[in-house]
DNA sequence: TTGTACGCGTTATCAA
DNA sequence: TTGATAACGCGTACAA
């Protein structure tokens, strides 16, 4: 195959100059309208189509948004990177796609990599380190949006979640009514925003119905690995368990209810329980789970479309805060004390 | 924040010229000791790192893997990403990420955007359309390596997949096994190689047992929506319904699932299921799914390896086809009959 | 072993 | 309305 055609070929063939191919190319400035068309003919038979790479370092910045996940294998992750690659589409955006595992050395060698300049925006959820880094891609002009988690110290990034506080705050109030008082909650680690929120939540529907907060009932579990399996275990091994419980982290939700299942706990009569987040293979678990549905869709397009804003500087400097309500969906993992 | 470093500023810094820089930050030629020290001082200090876009202008490649698969919100497609993301991280090699959402429109749309050489290599789960644009890419050099799936036409190009007629014997023959003659089977799409081969290896096995084939018993179903619950009812709706089920198609697995729950189909009494493929979630369903496991990292590490290779061009040009086993494991949703 | 100068493909400036 | 030409940042012959 010989070399791909570039815009000097167009320019030979269509008898015009690169300035006027470039010009119909991307609608910036006069063209004859005959010249127009013969430009068009030419891109048509040399099949021409222009080199991000060149247009990117002469622009000096690239169509091109990080996106940075803890874990695809996390089905919350998985969808919410599906709905950000639909809406980078439909904006003519591309996705470069990195994970961090949640862990904070992965995390670093990730920015390092992005922070080449070779994207023009990033979306991402934070381990919670790498504070420095983060700072420097703003500082670079580089527009971050965090998704789902923050990092307090950054209070100057956009960022989109949903209103942890008001979900936890949900699930436990719907244990407290059916008469639970021994309500335990297994949130992501303590230095996550979404880890502190939704203990926050917790703790404020029980203030609301004055009942007393139990240290040994609120335990935070790494994202990674089967600690939460531990830390109920732990619970329900308490002198007075708890009746209900709620699983704030996600990517222990699967753990937890393996080991419930094999110790015999039987859901809801034993221990009721309410997840995060609710996904398509929730509804199969017998009984179907008592969820918080966290409205991915819309987590998705307003990240995109906050970066897409800022890389075109189409917004006033003061960072965002979208936060999206999440729904609760009552199954029948829940049941009256 | 001033303009980012470059290699000239480095050189200046350093005392030398940008050669000497750019052949420490290659290891392409000699560079004297002392001058090394001075160079990579010099980055430390200004923080410079290459920028990608220039480096790509120059040599015609890129590091940029395109990753084009059906749908995130598949978890096999999820764990298939999250895995090759870390195979390409492990060699400095970076992702871009599309989707086709099993729409040759869209896959087209992306293949274009890919096309205009941004990246390097391609892995892909091709829709079995957009033949010519597959095409292509092989003719422009850029390597193709398609996963999970494969164009028969294509023959050219590397696959990595698992032994689909080998597993989907095993999973039949394990009903024979049991005792069921009437085995049904849920494929992927008959233009996609899943699904002709699947159903092929199902064949098989009915064959070497001589068992009569029924074609009521054998219907693909598309990969998106909800048809292949449609189908299942159909099948148990026959006259003489099946008592064993192969759900070959991983993305239907569970609408069909969820179907059989609501009609009360008792599983394994009523009938016995094996599914493809397994999936962390598959364990907490009631009764565990006896399953085809397909080995995701090895898919993954065969990919990357494989487009990484080409892109040296440190393999001879014959096409590969690595054919990897699956897991078969057993359960509880297969009984006796 | 080092440095100069040019090419990569595109956009932007500015004079015509 | 058009066309030369200078960036953009890096790699690399080639000359020293």
């Amino acid at each position: 195959m010989r070399k791909a055609a570039t815009i000097r070929d167009v320019a030979a063939r269509a008898g015009v100059s690169v300035s006027v191919v470039s010009r119909v190319l991307n609608g910036t400035g006069p063209v004859a309208p005959a010249k127009r068309v013969q430009v068009l003919d030419a891109i048509e038979a040399l099949a021409f189509r222009p080199r991000a790479a060149a247009r990117q370092l002469s622009q000096g910045h690239s169509d091109t948004i990080g996106l940075l996940l803890a874990d695809l294998t996390n089905p919350f992750f998985a969808r919410l990177a599906d709905r950000v690659v639909a809406e980078a589409r439909s904006r003519d955006l591309q996705i470069l796609l990195m994970t961090t595992q949640e862990d904070p050395h992965l995390e670093g060698q990730a920015l390092d990599t992005l922070l080449d300049r070779s994207v023009g925006g990033m979306i991402g959820t934070p381990t919670g380190h790498n504070v420095e880094r983060w700072e420097k891609l703003s500082a670079l002009d580089i527009p971050v949006v965090f998704v789902d988690r923050s990092i307090a110290e950054l209070d100057q990034v956009d960022v989109v979640s949903i209103e942890n506080i008001d979900s936890a705050a949900t699930a436990t109030r719907h244990l407290l009514d059916r008469g639970h008082t021994r309500i335990g909650i297994i949130s992501g680690p303590l230095d996550t925003t979404t880890g502190v929120e939704r203990v926050q939540g917790y703790e404020q529907a029980l203030r609301e119905r004055g009942v007393a907060r139990d240290d040994r009932l609120v335990r935070p579990a790494p994202f990674r690995g089967d600690h939460g399996a531990d830390v109920v275990a732990q619970m329900l091994a308490l002198p007075e368990p708890p009746t209900g419980l709620v699983v704030a982290n996600t990517a222990q939700v699967r753990v937890v209810l393996r080991m419930l299942s094999q110790a015999r706990v039987e859901i809801p009569d034993d221990l009721s329980v309410v997840v995060f987040d609710d996904n398509p293979w929730t509804e199969l678990i017998r009984p179907p789970l008592t969820a918080v549905r966290q409205p991915i869709d819309m987590l998705a397009l307003h990240s995109v479309e906050l970066v897409h804003a800022r890389m075109r500087q189409k917004l006033p400097p003061a960072p965002r805060r979208v936060r999206v309500p999440a729904e609760f969906l009552e199954r029948a993992s829940t049941a009256r004390r």
